[in-house]
DNA sequence: AATGAATGAGAGTTCATTCAT
DNA sequence: TATGAATGAACTCTCATTCAT
């Protein structure tokens, strides 16, 4: 886990144990329906023991959000530099990994999406703060297709981004697997559907 | 409010109130920060009291949640009684509708959408069936669209209601007021988009 | 218990036995080594309960001073009330029943004493308040003496009531029980050394 | 500071400071409410590392408290070095310096009067004598005093000491800054009281 | 002498809910 | 239909303290 302190192989690990089981039950739970006691019970640590790490629960969720941004965003960034040079390309290169890290491989991607800023009032400015950095990715993505003069890109990227993630509360239910799109697939038609007919 | 129980004027009124309040709050915290001790302290009660009414925390949520569906889809089918005929006409004035009453008017409707059924494990499986209630609306409106008959009238469908529900985390953020898109704006912008450059 | 609500036999006998118990725990451990498990396990509460008739520990400590306000004041205003005229044999009597409180009688006079306001921040005004609220009663019978025109009243008081709550500190250690001074022979003297050796 | 334990010039600094930090933090917040983080914090140190030099948290009032009576005993027999033959103004000049140290000059001393000993079972017994060891200055200067054969000098003693000492908790409040007596004129008000009109 | 992660106990408090009245 | 006291469990968090390094 890149970024984090790791002052010492022991010191490292539990933060690291404590993120990634905070990671994994913020992600099935949601926030508020996962206790301190929860989380440590998992990886066998004491409730007290974890404010050697985080002062407040609210702290741990932040960090598991900068995680979740960092981690996003090394996957559109990743998926970016092998990806043709096409604006429309680009961004649906982009979408497929966003989908892809939100639906499939990353619980803290999943925190970042599904635990919503107002829900948590004392880390509301610290959790948009985040929000907005990852969205700026695909501002920019947005900003190089070729559109008319006078297009809404803003709300392109908006409606691209909410379709997107909006899919988490859809993804798993629904039709039987064979004939469930795949994430990737799910990126590439929304994608298409503002790209429009024609192209 | 129509639908619900009135064994007398009295009777309804209290639970008319603890309803709304309880719209209100849920609206505006969510469902976890709003206490029982919240609503009833707000309409004079006490908590002991909102039990004569409802048998569980869940079960307000629930009864909030369908008359949410109900606004929201009264909503749209007044929108749709003075509609033009053509599909896409159709779909976009009750995707007016639909942001309308979710930005502008109905705690009811922002309960919905704000509160999600995986927040609330006991009463999953009704939230979730109130939704798709809701949603049934908008896939007949996009069966009657004039499309290739190979296009993936679903994704469609999700797309278009993720992007309109996604609106309720940014709507009220961003730009000066003034130059700020209404609801309306903002639902004929997203059908236009879905449409295509040629419409 | 006189001023207290008691809106019902059962009611009033666990707010009362809440606080005797409070009074009785904060006069003997002080009021950081008493916790709230610490009051309600002794008449059979849950800690939740308490919660019940007070906001918090600091709203309990609140009442139980209001109590022992009071008390030391009926105790005082009583004595008074059966009291010679002269001046200083009314000011002797009130120190004596404030005594007899402080060292003999009553819990809710020791928290008074015995737990200052600023060892509690949250509670430090509203115990201020309560402790000059009973002070100006000596400050009335002082206003009385018959002293030279030049005398420095508010020091005499100042000096009388440091020195008889000082008291608590040392009475209850010392010399044997048969030698040791009654409460009201202490403050006898103490009056008497006010006065001077001439009277 | 005399009497502590200076194993090299690195050692004692470290020592001092805790203490210093020690004595400041209970002086003005009292024992209970100043945890060993908040000491530890404010020199840089983190909790463990005071256990180098204290067991207890316990201990660490027991030393604040010793250096406390020292200082008070130092100021008190200073002052007597240089002050009248007489034994009135003896007894002045040490109520004048043991009140100066207590309300103006030294958090040590502040904390002997602030903490009782019987808010710190623990250490009970400790801080008893050391306020005993104190008292007994007093003692011997009360017992010079010319006074009637029958005279309770004991009384005395402590109603002056009570007098003097709960001068902490009225200091501070009270008149406008001009009109307020300082620590030396409050002393010698209250020796002059003892000693009664006619001297 | 100092670190810093961890402990284990316990703190005050909140909560949805119950039930006799 | 409403009350209000009580429940029982759980909550986040703080504390003094320990100990391998």
């Amino acid at each position: 886990m890149q970024g984090l302190p790791q002052r010492g192989a022991r010191a490292g690990s539990r933060l690291h144990a404590i993120l990634d089981e905070a990671a994994r039950l913020f992600s099935r739970q949601g926030y508020h329906d996962t206790s301190i006691r929860d989380i440590v019970r998992a990886i066998g640590m004491l409730p007290g023991s974890l404010y050697c790490h985080f002062a407040s629960k609210e702290d741990l969720l932040v960090a598991v959000y900068e995680e979740g941004v960092r981690r996003m965003t090394d996957a559109v960034t990743s998926a970016l530099s092998s990806a043709p040079a096409h604006p429309w390309q680009r961004l649906e290169a982009a979408s497929v990994a966003h989908l892809e890290a939100l639906l499939q491989s990353s619980p803290y991607a999943v925190v970042v999406i599904r635990v919503f800023p107002d829900d948590v009032p004392a880390a509301r400015a610290r959790l948009v703060a985040l929000r907005d950095q990852f969205e700026s990715v695909f501002a920019g993505l947005v900003a190089e297709l070729p559109l008319p003069e006078d297009a809404d890109r803003r709300s392109l990227r908006l409606f691209l981004l909410g379709a997107l993630n909006w899919s988490q509360f859809w993804f798993r239910a629904g039709a039987r697997q064979s004939e469930r799109d795949t994430p990737a697939q799910i990126a590439r038609k929304m994608v298409a559907l503002l790209r429009g007919p024609a192209a």
